[in-house]
DNA sequence: AATATGAATGAACAGTCATTCACATTTCCG
DNA sequence: CGGAAATGTGAATGACTGTTCATTCATATT
């Protein structure tokens, strides 16, 4: 059995750690190669270049993140149970994935026009889940937000931003960390936190 | 012609555009001299080099952002008005030099770093006084958050994130969206807003 | 046994990078 | 006015960039 193949995948993964630690355009595929130890040349068998590497990274998290809402989302009904679904999806899946997370992040305007397209729209897609989330929750009079917009914007910022200060050896767990989100986002729409 | 004196400053303007634009590795100093109108060797008279011009540009910024943080909060006490002169000058702060809060956001990791323990020594001492705050929010029972720090940081993201989506084109003025995230920013801690 | 395949190498390519430097030009000040 | 200080130029530096390619080699298929 040869298990080269997996090789695609450790470049992947290097890939992953180093853009997202240091940047695309900081790395270098020297580097990168180094890092999975091998020369650079051999990068080229598995990936066209350094370009389709990042798009394939990226549009792979954008992928795995909209399949993740969708089971998370099943089976749920009404916007306060909805809302608090993809919360709980949303910052889960970031603490769970952090540097896909942070490269989808900072390396969008790393793409050429093409690639770029393709993510915007599927970040789109995904921000449009949450704002429909809110608009339901404003018809049912449920929820209390000037622009729902703006609030699903605020929202998705909001929680993304666990990415750049959570550590897994913190005073925190992870479930800890998805209850506080939770709670912020449910008083954000105007809904009391259920006590304790 | 006496007005080389600010060729200086016409390079911290282009570089501060071209920077956020398309980020610091991203341009080179042969572009940078092009935009100012002049020849890369130039710039060397004026800025030690790139490193270093990143770093006054992120300095400065902070600096800035401090001292609007004073002036905003002047006279100001109690924790509810406290949040709303923070947020509101969070907000407008960000709208008004959306290149410098991108630039200041965005490549942190490109510092080397002493100029990154800097600047992050600065970013702490912003984020601490909205902590503060908060702490004095839930010393006067006034708010129900879960956690000042955690609760600190995520509306610093919420609020930061204003510059990634707004345009003075659309169709909300900058007094608009402060008000909304005011409310939103309110409402996270419990407070109702103020009827319109 | 002969051949095809996938994968890795290491050198080479044509550019670009930030930075330096000797030299011109401009500006300021006594 | 004159000289010194500030500022700009254009070429050169060496290191590094992403990518290509002929070659090698072990494994798989015929």
């Amino acid at each position: 059995m040869p298990e080269s193949k997996d090789t695609k995948a450790e470049i992947r993964k290097a890939a992953l750690r180093l853009f997202a630690e240091r940047g695309y355009n900081a790395v270098s595929m020297r580097e990168l190669a180094e890092a999975v130890g091998m020369r650079q040349g051999g990068l080229y068998n598995h990936f066209e270049g350094k370009q389709a590497l990042l798009s394939d990274l990226m549009e792979t998290h954008m992928v795995a993140l909209l399949e993740a809402l969708d089971t998370a989302m099943a089976g749920i009904s009404g916007a306060r149970a909805g809302l608090e679904a993809f919360v709980r999806h949303h910052v889960a899946h970031h603490l769970n994935y952090p540097e896909d997370v942070f490269l989808a992040y900072m390396e969008i305007r790393s793409l050429d026009s093409d690639n770029r397209a393709r993510v915007v729209a599927l970040r789109n897609r995904y921000e449009h889940m949450l704002r429909k989330i809110l608009d339901d929750g404003c018809a049912e009079g449920l929820f209390s937000i000037g622009d729902s917009a703006v609030h699903a914007r605020m929202l998705l910022a909001m929680m993304t931003g666990v990415t750049v200060w959570y550590r897994d050896d913190g005073r925190l767990s992870r479930d800890e960390v998805v209850d506080l989100y939770l709670g912020a986002a449910l008083q954000s729409v105007g809904l009391a936190t259920v006590p304790s």
